[in-house]
DNA sequence: GGCAAAAACAGTATAATGTAACAAAATGGG
DNA sequence: CCCATTTTGTTACATTATACTGTTTTTGCC
């Protein structure tokens, strides 16, 4: 099970989740021969300002302050889609949002569990998971080949605080 | 294992599940007093026209021709919420789009396939996916209390044609 | 360095999806 | 029938995303 909850939903030095996504980034960029550009790397580094799933127009309103260029649609956007393409961040469709991924460059199933309350979004790869899917999706007859998982609920922090027990 | 893939992927007298699929509507809201108005069973009629999510703007679209009154994009959503709300149909989030739930008023996970080629949705729900989410979600501290799974690959026809073995 | 090709970026406009707010009509119980 | 509630119609607008065009920047090559 390779999963970032404890950081995401814990009181944590997230400064270090920041300067080792950026780390892996440039990695796995240089690697790949991909141009990880200022303007792309502030895009990321927003994305990663916290645990939360970030919008795209939410990123061009703060990219000015980031960069000091300002920053229309059409220019997030093709920033976001560098970033998904090399996996680097994954989008939450059911909040039209953009999260960072913990474990980019790894093959992994795409998890993501969603808090209601405080909206932390954490990541989860688990092969039991991935090989019950597998399993009943084949005896449907379909051959899977992308998952978007995304799971609604408390995070134990959120749970607490007048939650169930 | 409960899933409708057997009829969303092969040829099948799909006037029969349109019709239970009303059938069924119309039982749980007298069930439950919840009323289905003509509108909302023309909308409802609208997305089991196929086995393929539908837009509300196509809903919109397709309206007038089902039921003789033009219907702008309030309309479709307020009756999209209340067919949502009685578990009638689904969002699919990754499309913007709306399908027809098989087994609607029984407690069910919610996992959908998409046939990348043709578009076609089938829905399952599996205890062992179930039981591994919940396994895996619960180690890492989760409280999970609604899933949304799209998996998108190839249905069984179209896996056939040119796709892999 | 100078130059051509490619890539990235900026900007305008517009498409597609979804919602707020209020008016009008239908429904159903006295 | 009369009133309260629910449903539907209508206008306006918010949010998310893309098509397209032209400009700038970077890159590889000489
Ligand atoms: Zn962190
Ligand atoms: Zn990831
Ligand atoms: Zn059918
Ligand atoms: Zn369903």
């Amino acid at each position: 099970m390779l999963t970032n909850s404890r950081a995401a939903y814990h009181d944590h030095n997230h400064q270090r989740c920041i300067d080792a996504a950026l780390d892996r980034a440039r990695d796995l960029c240089s690697q790949q021969g991909a141009r990880l550009t200022p303007l792309r790397e502030a895009v990321l580094h927003l994305i990663w300002t916290s645990h939360r799933p970030l919008g795209a127009y939410a990123i061009a309103d703060l990219l000015p302050a980031a960069t000091g260029r300002k920053a229309l649609a059409p220019t997030v956007y093709r920033s976001i889609e560098f970033l998904l393409d090399q996996g680097l961040i994954h989008r939450v469709a059911s909040l039209n949002a953009y999260i960072g991924c913990p474990f980019p460059g790894s093959r992994h199933s795409e998890l993501i569990m969603i808090c209601r309350a405080c909206g932390t979004a954490a990541e989860l790869s688990a092969d039991s998971v991935d090989s019950a899917l597998s399993d009943v999706t084949r005896r449907a007859g379909f051959f899977m080949e992308t998952q978007n998982i995304e799971l609604l609920g408390l995070c134990p922090g959120c749970r607490g605080e007048g939650g169930p027990s």
